[in-house]
DNA sequence: TTTTATTGATTGAGCAGTCAATTAAAAATA
DNA sequence: TATTTTTAATTGACTGCTCAATCAATAAAA
């Protein structure tokens, strides 16, 4: 039953699959019988439309990285101050469309692919560059020159929120996660306001 | 070449021998030939000794939680002061023994581990809520009724810290992770205090 | 008739796990 | 002490399974 123009239907459906299997399985124990099993489809499609599983892994990635972007701009949009602009990007973060378990795992699954996988490695890292000098120049206003470690630390605060979120047993929520990025932020200010 | 009462000596090197497969190819990449080979061993020896992969690994997962608790009970010991406690963990936490890039991915590689491992998020379920546990204890007379968040804070960004420090691009040192994280408990205690 | 979508069957590689055979140390026996 | 026996360590060869990747065949739309 063929349908002409499935093409782009078909990755879209496969990627969000892989993101599923990947929260079920892991990033090396998923199949691409399991990916193509959930989008409906047989695994011959699936090497069809991406040649290959890594290829498909690497979509994903690049798919979840482009969805982070998406919602951070629209966010930092309408944020006119420093101050705002830093809470658009924390919000970005925890937002439902990003933060759905199998979304966050699937990151933390490329996070870890990224240790000893190269081109992993290349598009994380333009990934966290580009967040902590947004956050770094957000910050410089408000906390001068120690903008930079505190960049680094909201950065590191935001992975960590997202790792035990990602752990079921911990069972946490997302705005308890915003509020407690929020303290750790007021609470540097603050001290930088002295 | 036979020399009894190789058992005890053997796991210990598998165990070690698994950290560094790990670290290079990640939980579930990994083989027991990889293991075996870096342990000078053959891939039957290690099933011999271990029963079976999943066993070695589990193994593994038990060490890296045992090295903690050691290095973090010897720092606790001569620390007198809540404060003082708060940083004995901390250091635990960066101390060089506990934070060699190998011994990081794999602790990272069993958080990601335990999201569709039941046997594994036990494990780390019980060592995470003792980490909070012991900060929160020793938070309450500092910080009062924040010590909760604070604590789970603490807990995120150490993560968060060991994460990033895992992924070679960032080339983040352990000084720093420690000086990051004091700033953000001296924020926190002089919000508190006030 | 051409092009695109789709799959079932197949291949080949890699790997966990098994087993029987080998070696040498230690213990038991003469 | 000299010997035989037992026990532990160790491996190479083998088995069976899973899975990525390929391909030829089919079906429908254009």
């Amino acid at each position: 039953m063929p349908k002409r123009g499935m093409q782009p239907i078909r990755r879209q459906e496969l990627v969000i699959a892989a993101v599923e299997a990947i929260h079920e399985r892991g990033l090396n124990g998923v199949t691409m019988g399991d990916i193509a099993k959930r989008a409906g489809v047989s695994p011959a499609l699936a090497h069809h439309y991406f040649g290959s599983k890594d290829e498909l892994l690497s979509a994903t990635m690049r798919h979840l990285l482009g969805e982070f972007a998406f919602a951070a701009r629209r966010r930092l949009v309408d944020a006119k101050d420093p101050r705002a602009r830093v809470d658009a990007i924390l919000e970005a973060c925890f937002a439902p469309e990003q933060f759905s378990p199998a979304v966050t795992s699937a990151w933390l699954a490329f996070y870890m692919q990224s240790i000893h996988d190269k081109a992993a490695a290349r598009l994380l890292a333009i990934y966290l560059k580009r967040l902590e000098a947004n956050l770094r120049h957000d910050l410089r206003p408000l906390v001068g020159d120690g903008a930079s470690a505190l960049a680094r630390g909201i950065a590191a605060m935001i992975d960590g929120l997202w790792l035990h979120a990602a752990l079921p047993t911990l069972h946490r929520s997302p705005g308890e996660a915003l509020g407690i990025l929020r303290d750790y932020v007021d609470g540097r200010l603050a001290v930088a306001r002295t």
